[in-house]
This record gives C-alpha cells, structure tokens and sequence, in this order.
DNA sequence: AGCACGCCGACT
DNA sequence: GTCGGCGTGCTC
C-alpha cells in the first residue's frame, strides 16, 4: 500500500504529494488527515496523508517512518476544503491544511548529533557536553560552538547527525496517586503504621475516602498538608503508586456563568428567526444577512437557531471578531449551553487553544465560538454557522492563507447544508449588496429590543468651537454632557478615533519621524522597554533625547493620545474617575476583561479608549457616548475609509442607551458635512449604503468589481520595478478589455526588511482566465532561484498595503 | 524550506 | 593543486 503525502515544506516546488510505502506495523492504522513523519532527503519532517494508492510511478519509494495521530486531525470534509482553500487563495496546500489546525500541532524540528563510538574514543570537550543517551542538540552545538569539532566527527563516522520531529506533547498532565493495596489491606496499613507515620495515616485515610482511592498529588498535599516527601516514602514503599492523568487547561477556571434560558421574541425577531430555522430543518445552505440595529438582540436569534440545531445533535460555529473584547458574549454562550461551549480566540495560550480544539474534534462540545479561525472547527454535522459583525475586517486573514471567514464559512455550510447568518447592524457593502441580489436572504430587525428609541446622537462642528475660541479637545456640548452624567451618577465612554494603534516619537522642530532603517515605517515607541521597534522586523533601537536631524531637543513622544486626553479631562473634570485603555494599558493577558469588568462595576465614571472599545461594550449605566474626532480614518487612504467610519460612528453610538436609560451621542467632527458622519446621525444604513454605492461604482471598486493585489518584492529597486512591468504588461495583455489594471506602484509601505515593495491591483467583474494566470504568474516568479522576486497575491484584500 | 552538488576565485 | 563561496536543482 503507497500513501500520497502533503509535506511540511511550504514551497512552489513541495507544493504537490509525495509518495511512500506504508510499512505493514501501519497498514489498517493510517488514514488519510492524520500526520505522520516521514524522510524526505536527508531530514525527517512531518506530512499529511491525503491519499492511498496501489502503485506508485515513483519507484524509489521511502517508508512512513511513523504516524503521529490515533485519529485523523483533518477529517475528509478538511481535507477537501483544504484543497479547495488552496486554489481559493493561491496558497500552499500545507498552508491550507495547517491553519486548520492548532498551532501546538505544527511540528518543530530538532538536529541532534548521536555519538556512534565509545566515549574514550571522543574528546574530552565533545564528552562533558553529551547527555545520558550520547545526543547533543545542534542548537547546543551551536551555543557552545562546537559545530567544527562535531562536523569532523561525523565525517570521521564517529558520530552522526539525525532529523527529529519533534513530538513534544502539548498535554497538560497531573500527576496522580492511588492507593496500591486493597481498601481493606490499606486500612490495615493505618492501623499497623507506627506512630510516627503521622503524615502517612493521613494520606491513607484521604485516599481512602476519595472516589476510585485517587487523588491529585496537588490536592492531596492541600487537604492533609504532608509534603512531597511523605508521598516519596510511600510511593517508595509501596503503599501507593503514581500516574499521570491528562487534563485540559480551563481558561475560564475560577468563574461560574449563571445559567440562562431563552427570552421570549419579539414579533420582529420571530419573523427573522422562522427562516433561518426552516433552513435548519431542511438542510438548506442559504446565507442570511440579518440585518438588525444595535440593541435590536441579533445574539438571541443566534442563541436560539444554536438551540435548535443542538436539538437536531448537529453543531454550531459561532465567529465573532475578537472574542476576548466581549466577554460578555461568552458568559451569554457558556450561560446558555454550558458545557458544550469551546472558545476558541487570540488571547487563549497556544496549550489553551490546543485544549480547546481537542474538546471540538473528540466531540464533547457542541458549539464553538471564536475569532477568524474558529470557521475550520472539526465538526462532522454542522447546522449553522453565524459570523456576528460580519462587515469587521479582522475576518480577512492578512497573511497566507489569505482568507475570509465569511467565504469559508458558506463554502463549508455549502458541504454540510446548512444555513450561514451574517449578522451586523452596519453590513459590508458587498453583503448587503448580494442581500440585495438575492444571493443572501435579508433579514432585518429595525427595532430595539423593549423598544428603547435609538440614542439622540448629536454632531459638534469643531471648527466652529475654534472660531469660538475653543482650543481644547472638548467641545462645549460635549463638556456640558459629561458633566451631567458625573451629577447623575451615570457613565460615559469617550472614543478617541485615531490612526494607528502605536506611539512614536517627533522632533517639533523639524517634523523628523525616527524611521526604521531597514523598512518605510516609523519606529513605535515602547514604553515599558524604553526603546523604539520596529512592527515589521523587529529593529531596536534607543530612543533620542535630541534630533538626530537638527539636534534640537524638542523630541517629543507622541502616544496613542489618550494620555493627553486623560490629562486634560483630570484639568476639566477632576472629580472623575478615568478608565483609560489602549495599547500601553492592555498589554498584559487578561487586562481588558479586567479593565472593563472594573468599568462594568461602577469603579469608573469614564472609559476612555481607542478602537478596541467599540464593540461589544453593554452596560445599563453608560447614557453617553463621545466620539472626540469622527474624521481621522476618514482620510485614509482607502476606498473603504467612508464605511469604515459609518461603521464605527454607529457601532460607538449603540454602546450608549441599551437598557432602560436613554443614551445620547456627542461626535465631534472636523467635516460634519461627509455623508458618512452626517448619516451616522440618524443611523441610516440604506441611505448611507445608497450613497457609498454611487461612489463606489464612480470609483469601480468592490462591490461592484472583485479585486485582486499582486506584491512584488526584492532588494533590488530597479529588478522590483522591471518585474512588475513585466507582469503589469502580461495582465494587460491577458485579460479582458472589462478588466481595470492599476499599477505597477510603490507599494503604501514602500521597504520592508530591506526588500522594495510594488503593486499591481487588478478590478475586474468576470474574469475566467485570471486564477490560472495569476498560478502562471507565482510559477514563473516564485521559482526556487535566488535572484528571484517574491511575489505574494490576494484576491479580494482588505488592506492595500 | 533545507541540503547537496558542482562550478569558479583566492589561498597554503 | 584545494578550500570555500554561492547558484541550481531535488526531495517520494
């Protein structure tokens, strides 16, 4: 028997199976989706079984060398995805299949010299640094430097280098102790045990009461306060002996979540829910575009389709955009379903994610709910799946495989048959637009829940505050509102729009920015390390107290300008409490929940933040909401910046109001005349869809035209630019009249780590030839050489750079 | 991606 | 003459 094999070697030229004889110890073991390890020149690496065949055209053939799985970790439905994933995007099969998977599963690889000889035999140096087994890792090699002497010792056969994968186990294990003898010969033994076995009495009589005569050592060592070397001695003499018992790291440990049931619908919800449900009934992939305003109780829709899907003992995904920033959503989910909820998100530790996904693929759990890459959950009989704030672009992944969760999730519902609701307050326009087509069935909820009317959202001028003579970041209005809220004890969420996430430095007098020397970006600057990074390579460096330019000492830091803010509010209104969050306040694990459960609590008056408080945020006591400068993403470079800031205005503005309070919006702006700000005002998706629409087909952008970036790179300048002549002229050439070819330009970010950046974007409406011609085009360019350009293609980006 | 193989310049 | 630089091609 010869299985097919993805290899783990993300390159053009690996980008195919390879062939091996399956060994007879593993005939009838392996199956296709379980990963084995296998030789592959003179390296072991790991690989993914797709296939089995009967023969080979290859003739050579290795053999598997080992399987690393009891169950296949991509079942048939993954793999076929994976396969379909890696056309989709352009991107390395292995790619496609690793992003399935926890990253703990990704194999890590080891070079380990193995002595062949007697230890006389060896120097001394080589000898004091080889463990039990005669092995030395080459990363030790290397640190000791000793690669040269090792190298001549395995020329001189006296040693020999070997390839590992290395399996390191991502388990978490306890260890365990049992009572050895018999309940019966056990009490004996406390009855026998001489007084002085005090401690040993104890942990008999303990075990004896525990179920099945174990117990944690952990535990055990808490209950009766003996030490480590008590339980020795018994282990030793035979009293008790010793396991290990795998357990699965609980994220949430420590917390209880009370149980919740269903609400009662509103009529509304009632009328949105009943088709979503029939298309769980009759395993139909339709996707639904629930459309409902902030506060309209789009999560009951989605917790009660779960409901029913779970009835049918089928399964649920859930994505949301970045889970750890809603707590409150998993406390609802974990509230409802208890135990059948995984959580799978960013903030989770690579052990914690590997718990979780194991809790998915040994089917304990029912529903996962989790950020982007929680679409490739191993379910086997799915019933729905709900991507909420399906318009967030964190739903795009930005590197290889470049995918939306959005089109993975209908292409899987498409294979189960079963519905995908895409639900959002603020739809992208290229769902709302296929809603429109009919392509999606629209639902839409245009009432909050209990009726509470929609926050009064008021637009502030600042121009006119300045011609007023007002100079702070406060407008008057906005001032005035705060300082009622303080009076009547209720909360404010201040939103501070900026640009960037990061802080760096400037010279006030010559407007030097301190830049990367390897990258066109501004160095950021870190506060707790007291050095400028780089984002894109690492690069350190100090930071100047004088301007490397024109030595002025006007260097000045320049942060997420929250500070200055918070430095201003404590002039304005001393008497508030400030919460502030932004890059410099939730760097540590586990910060945000923190800051926003003390927020949730009443310890604040004010939340002062950046994005990352947009979403998500839902307590009754906040009935003011200020946005202290609606315009600066409005200005970005992007064809997406309009909706981008009608999205965020109206997402902001439905944190205020939810409960029985009424809210009330402050958005202060510089250009309150942008349809997008203006709009905000009323919430009024259609007429903002409608609007954006007309300048989107003015402009040929998506929804009407699909998109496709081509980024060359090389260290070389001139090769960048005349390969992307080369490939601009090819498209040109190749491509239909309809389709609209931008470029070769330098890319926004024009040098990263030394490489030179160019573009080419292609718009274009039907375009048949074009996945063949941009594979052509990786083919040709992306070649093993090593003058070569690197060449990375996204169809359908979501960030131009 | 690694790694070996092989072809050219600078040294004992 | 050989050591070692990097460009080229292979890995079942």
């Amino acid at each position: 028997m010869i299985a097919s094999v993805i290899v783990d070697v993300p390159a053009k030229q690996t980008d195919r199976p390879f062939d091996y004889k399956v060994p007879l110890r593993f005939q009838g073991i392996i199956k296709t989706g379980m990963r084995v390890v296998v030789p592959f020149g003179p390296r072991k690496i790991q690989g993914f079984v797709v296939d089995f065949q009967q023969e080979s055209s290859f003739d050579k053939l290795k053999e598997i060398e080992e399987v690393l799985d009891i169950v296949p970790v991509l079942n048939s439905e993954l793999l076929s995805l994976s396969q379909w994933l890696s056309e989709e995007t352009l991107c390395f099969r292995i790619s496609a299949m690793q992003v399935m998977l926890p990253a703990a599963m990704k194999a890590k690889y080891e070079k380990i010299f193995h002595s062949l000889v007697s230890p006389e035999e060896l120097p001394q140096t080589v000898l004091s640094s080889l463990n039990r087994e005669g092995c030395l890792s080459w990363q030790d090699a290397v640190g000791k430097g000793m690669l040269k002497i090792l190298q001549q010792l395995v020329t001189d056969g006296k040693m020999d280098l070997r390839y590992q994968v290395k399996n390191k186990t991502n388990l978490k294990k306890i260890r365990i102790i049992t009572l050895a003898k018999s309940e019966e010969e056990s009490r004996n033994l406390v009855e026998t045990l001489s007084l002085a076995a005090e401690k040993q009495k104890k942990v008999l009589n303990y075990l004896l009461i525990s179920p099945e005569n174990k117990r944690s050592v952990q535990e055990t060592k808490l209950e009766t306060t003996v030490s480590d070397s008590t339980i020795k001695t018994m282990l030793k003499k035979g009293y008790l002996t010793e396991s290990y018992e795998e357990i699965y790291r609980d994220p949430f440990e420590h917390r209880s979540f009370a149980r919740s049931v269903s609400f009662q619908l509103t009529d509304q919800q009632r009328a949105a829910i009943e088709p979503v449900l029939k298309a769980v009934d009759q395993y139909d992939h339709t996707t639904f575009l629930l459309h409902g305003v902030t506060g309209s109780g789009k999560t009951e829709i989605y917790l009660q389709t779960i409901e029913k899907v779970l009835s049918q003992n089928r399964q649920a995904i859930m994505l949301v955009p970045e889970i750890s920033l809603t707590p409150q959503m998993v406390e609802r989910f974990k509230g409802r379903f208890g135990e059948q909820v995984a959580v799978m998100h960013s903030g989770l530790s690579v052990g914690e994610k590997y718990d979780e996904w194991r809790k998915i693929h040994r089917k304990e759990v029912n529903v996962v709910v989790g950020a982007r890459s929680a679409v490739f959950a191993p379910f086997e009989k799915l019933g729905v799946l709900i991507i909420d704030e399906e318009h967030e672009s964190s739903y795009k992944q930005e590197d290889a495989p470049r995918y939306h969760a959005r089109d993975v999730a209908i292409e899987r519902a498409k294979r189960h048959g079963c519905p995908v609701i895409l639900g959002s307050a603020t739809p992208s326009l290229e769902s709302f637009a296929r809603a429109q087509k009919g392509n999606y069935q629209l639902l839409t909820l245009s009432k909050r829940m209990n009726n509470q009317p929609m926050p009064q959202v008021t637009i502030i001028d600042m121009r006119e505050e300045l011609r007023d003579g007002n100079r702070s970041m406060f407008s008057r209005e906005l001032l005035a509102q705060l300082q009622e809220r303080l009076d009547k004890n209720e909360q404010t969420v201040l939103f501070l729009n900026r640009r960037g996430h990061s802080s760096f430095i400037m010279c006030r007098d010559c407007g030097y920015v301190m830049q990367c020397p390897h990258c066109e970006v501004s160095m950021t600057y870190h506060r707790n390390a007291e050095k400028m990074k780089c984002h894109y390579c690492g690069e350190e460096a100090q930071v100047p107290s004088t301007c490397p330019e024109c030595q002025s000492e006007h260097i000045r830091y320049f942060g997420t300008g929250t500070q200055k803010v918070e430095e201003e509010l404590t002039k304005l209104v001393p008497q508030a409490r400030v919460i502030r969050m932004d890059v410099d306040t939730t760097t540590r694990k586990g910060s945000h929940e923190k800051l926003l459960s003390a927020f949730g609590e009443g310890q604040a008056d004010i939340l002062l933040g950046t994005q990352m408080i947009a979403k998500g945020l839902d307590f009754p006591n906040i009935t003011l909401v200020g946005v202290l400068s609606a315009d600066t993403m409005l200005h970005l470079p992007d064809f997406r910046s309009a909706e981008k800031t009608f999205q965020l205005l109206t997402q902001v503005s439905g944190r205020a109001g939810r409960h029985d309070k009424e809210g009330e919006v402050v958005i202060q702006t510089y250009t309150p005349e942008h349809f997008s700000i203006d709009l905000a005002k009323t919430q009024n998706f259609e007429l903002f869809y409608n609007q954006e629409m007309a300048m989107r087909k003015i402009g040929q952008y998506p929804p009407f035209y699909f998109m496709a970036l081509i980024n060359i790179s090389h260290e070389n300048v001139l090769k960048v630019v005349s390969v992307s002549e080369e490939i601009s002229s090819l498209l040109k050439q190749k491509l239909s009249s309809q389709a609209v070819i931008l470029g070769p330009v330098a890319s926004p970010i024009a040098r990263i780590q030394n490489r030179y950046r160019y573009q080419c974007l292609i718009k274009y409406k039907k375009e048949e030839g074009l996945k063949p011609l941009l594979k052509a085009i990786l083919n040709d360019y992306q070649s093993a050489k090593k003058d070569s350009v690197m060449i990375h293609i996204d169809v359908q980006p979501y960030i131009m750079m």
